[in-house]
DNA sequence: AAATTAAGTCAACAACACTGACATAATCTT
DNA sequence: AAGATTATGTCAGTGTTGTTGACTTAATTT
């Protein structure tokens, strides 16, 4: 069924024949295009990229996280993430504090300004879900849930759980 | 509730309480970092990056799409997508096509190649959309397919669903 | 005392995005 | 037919976020 021209290109769409899930595979890019949009917007003003979002969500949702805490949780190298880190410190939304038990390591903690910034950057992604789930019924939430922890891997549901629970 | 030290730092962690919906937004966090590393492998190899990766998936979804609608879905612009464009050219994984109505467009299109490796790398993609739905039962499908349309903006919304379904 | 670990730093580099300016060819408008 | 607009391409410069590799410092473990 796969059309070929003189040239030797393909002129027939990849579908569900060629390869399964396809649909939620671009449902996926989408949401996630434009989940993180609504931060990129707030962050820009401020001078900050998404990569100061992450780091700064971590530690509010975590606060005395480690610095190779958050490395694993980021999947990034500690030299990509002393530059957004420093500059997070410098602008007063992260302290460092060393660490009680092994004072080699540093205690990474939101400030006030920081709590307010990720509360502010939150609110947009947090809307857009609310607004997601209100067409759904209330027991579909579960669902969700459920299908995008075991989109992750299974060797990292353990960072998941090692976040704090509603309380 | 959130306790201050002496030099101002928060010890409480954000939690339900405060923002809504966290659990979600990391969720969604851990699971496209996941969901977008396998195919990152595969591309490595090949010194292709996740730039080419989005641009061959569309134009292997929608072949014979012009330049202009590409950057309307990536949203990025045309110098950035220049590039990475030239390059799966070079490589002859797409080909460009003078528009046969307007021939200012160009037409691309997949080649052999170029669709070979589009499947390639939807592969582990599928597989793990797959498993993450096995989880579930068959009805369940509709549901993450309506939260994930939903979480995307409506005035989007045409972009995916001008693209073949599986007949 | 020696080895290891946690974190920080310096330097070079690459991918992928951006802005702004300009060129070319084709189409549309008047 | 002339002029304006559109689709695409290209050149040059810049910024953010990531990488590798090498080295330092201080603290802890062996």
């Amino acid at each position: 069924m796969k059309s070929y021209t003189p040239d030797g290109h393909i002129e027939t769409a990849l579908t569900e024949k060629d390869a399964k899930e396809l649909d939620i595979i671009e449902l996926f890019f989408f949401a996630y295009r434009d989940f993180t949009a609504d931060p990129d917007m707030i962050l820009e003003k401020l001078e900050f990229g998404r990569a100061h979002h992450r780091v700064l969500y971590f530690v509010n949702r975590k606060p005395g996280m480690t610095v190779a805490e958050l490395l694993e949780v980021l999947k990034i190298t500690k030299q990509s993430l002393a530059r957004v880190l420093k500059q997070l410190i410098d602008k007063d939304h992260i302290v460092q504090i060393q660490g009680p038990r092994d004072r080699r390591q540093r205690e990474l903690y939101p400030t006030h300004r920081g709590r307010q910034l990720a509360l502010e950057l939150a609110a947009p992604q947090s809307r857009r879900i609310a607004n997601a789930l209100e067409q759904l019924d209330p027991s579909k939430r579960a669902v969700i849930e459920h299908f995008l922890k075991a989109m992750v891997n299974p060797a990292q549901w353990q960072q998941i759980d090692s976040l704090p629970k509603s309380g």
